[in-house]
DNA sequence: TATGAAACTGTTACCGATAACACAACGATA
DNA sequence: TATCGTTGTGTTATCGGTAACAGTTTCATA
């Protein structure tokens, strides 16, 4: 491996011009520039990421802290990782992965923390280091997240513009503020449109959603489309549905919440609002990295628009 | 952050003496031993794994290397990548995610590859370290993979003992070790029972598995167990059994295999074979890590027993 | 033409660890 | 007692970068 060394040599100036030319181009000729991008390009340089982090008194890495219980979990962290760790790449910092039982370990530059509840904060104010949060909170810190609102928002539209005469609202029974998020996209637009919002909250599992849809069958006419916050909730609409011989997406239709692997396992495929993980697993680490390099300043957030995607449980 | 120097001070030591006492303890004197690990408890030492690095001329960095698509994988890679990353933790190590697109960007130390298919032979080989791979293969190459063969041949057994009368293997449809693998435990104990083998490859999907069992449904007796080479295969039987208003558990039974979240998304819950993935994603680190250190010398491979995981598919 | 600020570039020291070598103390051996 | 190998510890140089400072060139200005 070629070193910043060689590549001075190469390119006939010193060592420190070269970093300069990696670090602050602005304060290089043109010309040793050339030079010296040349002579890069020629040894096929990479910069070594030990001996940058040493001398910058960096770790180059970046931890991910995981609070959610996994065997609970949907699979959407794979794509988040992907996400994260693709784009920490470009910049020569790593990932490690956390959970809860080992967050004092070690060393870093800075944290992402997702699966966040509110019973957590404390534990997140008492990072030294800057950090950034995947999922909406309350407690000042940036984050990146999708646009819950909006994303319920417009299902809500495209249920009225399709003929659904009642739409019902499955939401996720737990205070967080995802979940209140959603619940307005839809209040709001029912509102809007002069129809009366029906709501109800569960736990979020099939069982439950299949359960609840079981006692209240009766209640359901015909026409009828079942809003859900969560792909989990969706599925087991569909499955107590599909149990009262009722038909999908006819007479019942079913729109999810997060288009990551449930909505493909569900038979018919569901309709759902899906997330872009990965790209927000990238817009995570970049703000990251951002604020690590502005001495922890803080970046604001960033919403993220989710995609409706039609699957075989609307018409 | 306290560093060798200080320890080295604090114990009235050499950094040396204190390098030493980590690395080579049997070179020092256990009088001298105990001052620097009192010395170092005091200061609560974090050895700086960039200077480490720069030290050893090592990165410190491990690469796991995902050969298959992550949209249509199963989210086992989670628990796969904290195995991993947890046990790279403890050595001061970091874990680098790459996929088939980003392969030679960036140094480390050695790689884990998992998801690989015969074609990509070359790919691995062409890696100029350490490589341990998370699945069986071929090639020689050092390995850590679950028994899939005494996985389903203990599944075998288990119908038999349960008394179901016709056992019907559906096994995965793709050249693959770990196919024959499975395929050959449950052929295995079939003709030790003095039963008759009957056996069935289809691509891993369920619409493809439900399809097969629409189709062939009338030749199927009650009192039948379907033997299935993955999770995803099963949900496609049980659904279409369903469908068929058959009964399980009572007249027809599924097994599925990896018991990965799958097996839980299912309805009712699948009897499965569940795979530790947490503890095989351990066992790879551990296996790469000693790799490095014996410079390359092969590891020969390690395999795990699964756990047969009864659910509501099975009597 | 002398002068000083601005714009570049080079030198030195250092980040925190380790390997290789140098050296001292010790007991065993002749 | 002189010599030697062992064992244990310290010294020095080095890994590949960067910040801080020092030195040089350039050019507008007096």
């Amino acid at each position: 491996m070629a070193t910043l060394t060689d590549v001075a040599k190469k390119a006939n100036v010193s060592k420190m011009t070269v970093s300069r030319v990696i670090n602050h181009p602005e304060q290089v000729r043109d010309e040793l520039k050339e030079l010296v991008y040349e002579a890069m390009r020629e040894l096929n340089y990479r910069p070594n990421a030990a001996a940058k982090a040493l001398a910058n008194k960096r770790t180059q890495i970046i931890k991910l802290l995981i609070l959610e219980e996994m065997d609970t979990t949907e699979p959407y962290y794979m794509f988040l990782l992907t996400g994260i760790a693709n784009e920490l790449d470009k910049y020569a910092y790593s990932l490690q992965l956390l959970t809860r039982n080992n967050v004092q370990i070690g060393d870093s530059d800075g944290f992402i923390v997702c699966g966040m509840r509110k019973e957590d904060e404390e534990l997140i104010k008492n990072l030294d280091k800057p950090v950034v949060l995947f999922g909406h909170n309350e407690m000042g810190e940036d984050f990146i997240d999708s646009n819950n609102e909006q994303s319920m928002a417009k299902a809500t539209q495209y249920a009225i513009e399709e003929g659904y005469e009642n739409i019902v609202y499955i939401g996720i029974d737990i205070d967080e503020p995802f979940a209140h998020a959603r619940e307005k996209g839809y209040t709001k637009v029912m509102a809007d449109n002069g129809k009366e919002a029906c709501t109800y909250t569960l736990g979020n599992r099939s069982r439950y959603s299949a359960a609840f849809i079981k006692e209240h069958w009766n209640e359901f006419q015909k026409n009828t489309l079942f809003l859900c916050a969560s792909d989990r909730l969706a599925m087991g609409v569909v499955r107590e549905i599909k149990e009262q011989n009722g038909n999908i997406p006819e007479d019942y239709g079913v729109i999810g919440h997060d288009g990551v692997f449930l909505d493909q396992i569900a038979h018919p495929h569901l309709t759902t609002l899906k997330q872009s993980i990965t790209e927000m697993g990238a817009a995570c680490a970049r703000m990251v990295l951002k604020k690590v390099n502005q001495d922890g300043k803080p970046q604001g957030n960033q919403l993220f628009e989710t995609e409706l995607k039609r699957g075989g449980t609307t018409r």
